[in-house]
DNA sequence: AACAACGCCAACCGCGGGAGA
DNA sequence: CTCTCCCGCGGTTGGCGTTGT
């Protein structure tokens, strides 16, 4: 992109009231373009342009913006006006930086819905979506080269606090589990799930209903479990916005469940069928995985980074980010997932030696994978109906019944008469990461969860 | 003083959803 | 039902000011 930087120097075009009249009255219904029009203008406003859009704004109120370039002779397309008017002519707009709680709310903002500007805008007055993007860029780019936490442990804190008020006693899995096998409705704004919600405000701006994208799951499951805000904010980090087909559980689903559910570009809805891959919205992804062509190597490299900085984040992430692979397939080659940063290979030796405690027999040589396989086996048996879910999801046997072998299956569209040749669609899948026999669960493993903060438990 | 690196931020782009013809 | 248009969102770019060397 070009930015023609001449363009701020010229002077005010010349809003020729005789140019627009001779103009076809239809023009604003062709699409701008074929409109042959003006060469429009780029590039920064100018002072008179703003006179001009403001007065305009102000006399005839906000209806249509494109009628707006038209009737006062902005060489600026409508769009262009209205992002003018909407982050810098607004009479309601608060200049300056960010107070200190602005920063604190958006941190917290941030944690619960990910990029999601507009929404956090809405919680902010004064402040647009474009100054928060801008501001959490600039903040992660910040804690990325100090390798500090995007998430302070004061605001985590608070957050967490919140949480034990807020949450509902309500365990996902089982909610999950019932919805999917029963056709009960998720978005019944009277069940349960509503206590996901910590703080509906926050969602005054578009949904009564939860973000329940797949990729919240593993977050509103831990969030069920009471541990807490920060295994929200790793399963925020572990994640990134991206959109996954996942014809897999699509067919599981439909081989297994009444298809009365299906997700819509990532969220539930209970009044479509499940056709086709799923579009799968995943929320922000702050600390990226190593390799963008291999995702079951995504959550170890997801759970060292989460532990740049942090060692308390280590455990939650890992919990994390190994309860999505966990429920996830895994499509070879999809590269959706970034770069690692260079934190999350730099995890330093003490902290690994910490690590490595009660991790000798971990199956994959990986202190984090010990624990985040055990953790999950732990999580697993603990939970009947999340269990039954998962394998249902992966038309596997019981988890406690199943064989390594069993469940060990590279390539899913031969693994499972569910996922055969009625899904055109299927590229090669794989499941990142397997559940763990139970033989190879370790109690010891333990030892890092419990010297954890309680905050974190 | 000169240059480079960095940070901030305005503005652009593409995309998707909703509304209406 | 399809098409067109508009709006709004999120991601990205690049200019410019500031800071560091």
């Amino acid at each position: 992109m070009t930015r023609a930087k001449s363009e701020s120097d010229q002077e005010m075009p010349a809003l020729d009231q005789a140019d627009l009249a001779s103009r076809d009255d239809d023009s604003a219904r062709v699409s701008p373009r074929r409109r042959p029009g003006p060469q429009l203008k780029k590039g920064p406003w100018t002072p008179a342009e703003d006179a001009v859009l403001e007065a305009y704004v102000k006399k005839h109120g906000v209806q249509n913006w494109n009628v707006v370039q038209k009737d006062t002779g902005l060489l600026r397309c409508g769009k262009s006006c209205r992002l003018r008017w909407a982050n810098h002519l607004r009479p309601d707009l608060k200049k300056g930086t960010f107070t200190k709680e602005e920063e604190n709310l958006i941190i917290k903002l941030h944690s619960k819905m990910g990029n999601k500007w507009a929404r956090m805008a809405a919680r902010l007055p004064g402040r647009t979506d474009n100054e928060i993007k801008n501001y959490w860029n600039t903040r992660r780019k910040k804690c990325q080269r100090t390798s500090t936490p995007i998430y302070p442990a004061d605001i985590c804190l608070q957050a967490s606090n919140e949480d034990q008020h807020e949450s509902a006693d309500f365990s996902f899995s089982e909610k999950l589990a019932n919805d999917l096998l029963h056709g009960n409705g998720l978005y019944d704004p009277s069940s349960t799930w509503g206590g996901f919600i910590d703080d509906q405000e926050a969602l005054s701006y578009a949904p009564q209903l939860p973000d329940v994208s797949f990729s919240n799951l593993p977050a509103l499951y831990f969030e069920s479990k009471n541990y807490g805000f920060m295994d929200q904010v790793n399963q925020a980090e572990v994640l990134k916005e991206s959109e996954i087909s996942f014809p897999l559980l699509n067919a599981a689903i439909n081989g297994t469940f009444d298809g009365s559910h299906a997700f819509s570009n990532g969220n539930f809805s209970t009044s479509r069928p499940i056709t086709g891959p799923w579009k799968i919205e995943l929320p922000s992804f702050q600390y990226a995985g190593s390799d963008p062509n291999n995702w079951s190597t995504y959550g170890t490299c997801a759970a060292q980074g989460a532990n740049f900085a942090d060692p308390c984040m280590h455990s939650s992430a890992a919990m994390a980010s190994a309860k999505f692979e966990h429920m996830c397939v895994v499509p070879r080659n999809s590269g959706q997932f970034e770069e690692p940063l260079p934190e999350a290979h730099a995890v330093s030796s003490a902290e690994n030696q910490q690590l490595s405690v009660g991790s000798s027999s971990a199956s994959t040589g990986s202190p984090c994978d010990a624990m985040v396989e055990t953790s999950e086996l732990h999580l697993l048996e603990q939970d009947p109906n999340l269990n039954a879910l998962v394998n249902s999801c992966f038309s596997a046997p019981p988890l406690c019944q199943a064989s390594p072998d069993e469940l060990q299956c590279s390539d899913f569209s031969s693994a499972s008469p569910v996922f055969g040749s009625d899904e055109p669609t299927v590229p090669q899948y794989e499941i990142g990461y397997l559940l763990p026999h139970p033989e190879d669960s370790r109690t010891d493993a333990f030892s890092h969860w419990s010297a954890m903060p309680s905050v974190f438990q």
